[in-house]
DNA sequence: TAGAGTCAACGAAGATGTTCGTAGATTGCC
DNA sequence: GGCAATCTACGAACATCTTCGTTGACTCTA
């Protein structure tokens, strides 16, 4: 039975590449998570269930096993995991500061015209907050 | 010999937070290195002498052995680390969606009035460019 | 010149992450 | 029932990362 600490802990390289999966398509088989990441990594059936499960031990990922294959399912929307790497990252390598984050952010991937107006409208909401 | 590969590997966790010193702090030897991340991890000095001896051969800091204390530098300015890695973590969290990613970072971090409006100016460079 | 302090080098141990081989159970089909 | 396919479980091998003990060299000073 997996743990009830709130705080989970950072998804590993492997892990991510399953998270990935599962936000996108949804609870998912072994199967279905294996063929999905085969292409990008190499990874076999046996690999993606050793991580699955112990994903499953970490509080990552919750598993429904009433049929034979089991179906796993993200524990927290993608939003919140990036929230979390984001915060992560900003510590470890920006000394905390958000604006350089974006910075380069912006200019690892040159942003489109319409992301920009986008991000634009976002500050707006949040100067609204920020009083 | 490091060798001379212009990808240079992404940096771990302790190798970050020796950058870091090192990006604040200039050129140091292996004794200011560990006094500034004695208190952010509890390293000791040839924990931290280790590090810095492979990160030379990974290429990620520079060495001068001129004096008995060896004098060690990032290779990489701090800008361009981070926008490696920020670009790191939009392929492997992202999706590669640059505005998801400036909308985890504003949130995760609640920046600043001054902050929010300096990235504002930074939209306004940016979209006279992406024309 | 003897002893204390500081240094780089090296190797090994421990922790963590990743991969896969194998075994045993279940299911579907002939 | 017997066989093949598919599944979970488990453990071991392997890679990578982190830490530290030990050694030998150098420097300073009494």
């Amino acid at each position: 039975m997996a743990k009830q600490k709130l705080p989970l802990p950072r998804p590993t390289e492997a892990e991510l590449a399953i998270l990935r999966v599962l936000w996108d398509r949804g609870p998912s088989t072994v199967r279905e998570v294996t063929q999905a990441i085969q292409d990008e990594r190499g990874t076999g059936y046996t690999t993606a269930l050793k991580l699955l499960q112990i994903m499953t031990d970490k509080g990552l990922v919750q598993r429904d096993d009433a049929e034979r294959s089991h179906v796993y399912e993200a524990v927290l929307p993608a939003e919140e995991t990036q929230r979390q790497l984001v915060h992560d990252l900003l510590d470890r390598a920006f000394g905390g500061s958000a604006r350089q984050l974006v910075v380069q952010a912006l200019s690892a991937k040159r942003a489109s015209k319409g992301e920009l107006a986008e991000i634009r409208r976002l500050l707006d909401e949040l100067e609204k907050q920020a009083k």
